[in-house]
DNA sequence: TCCGAAACTTGCGTGGCCCGCAAAATTTTG
DNA sequence: CAAAATTTTGCGGGCCACGCAAGTTTCGGA
């Protein structure tokens, strides 16, 4: 027999992995096909053939699960960045890593593209599809970091952040807009943030008219 | 009598901001004290005089009751951009607006701080406080686009984006450490944006020794 | 001033979600 | 192979969001 080589995972890990990954695909699917709000938990375990239950053993929501491939993507990064050549400047490192890790994922067809966008009207998502994000760049801020020798904490966390900010605006603009492809305007974007924006911060401002509107109250929190 | 002046708000419209008001503060104010989780519905519509079913005419859940101080912000931070005069650099009138908004709410003290920090903790909020900072993202988006003439679209939301970040990260920062305070920290991201980063960017990675140096690992917040 | 229309509140009922618990079922280990 | 460790599952409970159809309040014109 070919030597079909366990991983050296224990089995249960497999398949633990494997019904994680069954499960966030399913829901994924499912909402696609119908919109998250037409798919019971219910729906992805039976896809699954599993019980309802269990699903909750994997995710505490099903929001989450459609979000956790955003979540996976994490893995690649951090890999990309600490891939790249020693000598090579840190920005010039970071943009590289984050390209890379985008273009690995291929275009995908039309079709596919408008189904995204619907799913993510769903108000639902908004939250979780943030908090992934956020979990992203939790990482990334702290790959920087390691990179980067002791740089300032803060200032690896607001790299993190825009880089963040640059990929989220790209990857809105790409969804909504039929034309522009993904990659290019991800390219452009990262530049302009490592010039400081100089398009936008050096000229002056157009005239507006006056415009009314009544400050109701500025409230004191977070 | 004197002219009571009502302000041109009709009754019925004085009324709802009220509730609103009152159910958002009910909700923050449980909240801080026991834990959202400790939170029912009922226990925020009771404080408030007013039905269960009402409380969710006005939001459609708790998180979402909770946060929405956050989201009135953008009335003020628009505003702040708007009056900005006339012929002041983009970059200039955007850090001032955005200054002037967060200096307008005074430094709270100790003890409060510590409750909202110990409520970010709640995982159930996560989701929907990046809801609301992506609401103030955009509207802040569209007022720089006002702002400066018939600018890039997407470099519009790629500095409302990138704004949005440096007030995150001095937030979170603020609220995670016991000492740095928050106003100044702002301000230099700020110019760290302005710049391009210049401080992280340009330095060749300083050369580390080779590192063994495991990351003492971020707190997984916000 | 008064009355009908418009808007808001409320109780009720329904469907669904999330999770703790403890009993099977399954995998690991010795 | 049997005991130990871990995962799956059914059940039950608490809660939440929301549609619907009265009841109640506010509005605006005649």
């Amino acid at each position: 027999m070919p030597p079909q080589e366990p991983p050296k995972l224990t089995l249960r890990e497999r398949k633990k992995r494997e019904a994680r990954r069954a499960l966030a695909q399913a829901a994924l699917r499912l909402a696609l096909d119908r919109g998250l709000e037409n798919v019971r938990v219910e729906d992805i375990a039976t896809e699954v053939g599993v019980s309802p239950r269990t699903f909750n053993n994997y995710f505490s929501s099903k929001e989450q699960a459609v979000c956790s491939m955003v979540v996976d993507r994490h893995e690649g990064m951090r890999e990309a960045l600490l891939a790249r050549p020693e000598g090579e400047p840190l920005w010039e490192s970071v943009k590289q890593a984050v390209i890379e890790q985008y273009s690995r994922e291929g275009e995908p067809d039309r079709a596919y593209v408008a189904r995204i966008r619907e799913l993510m009207g769903q108000l639902m998502l908004r939250g979780e599809f943030l908090n992934a994000h956020a979990e992203v760049e939790r990482v990334l801020a702290e790959t920087i970091a390691k990179r980067a020798g002791g740089a300032d904490h803060l200032l690896c966390r607001l790299m993190a952040s825009s880089v963040e900010s640059a990929v989220r605006v790209a990857f809105v603009n790409w969804f909504m807009t039929e034309g522009e492809p993904f990659l290019p305007t991800l390219e452009r974007l990262l530049d302009e943030l490592a010039t400081g924006m100089p398009t936008l911060t050096g000229g002056a401002a157009e005239q507006t008219e006056p415009n009314t509107t009544t400050t109701p109250l500025g409230e004191p929190l977070c």
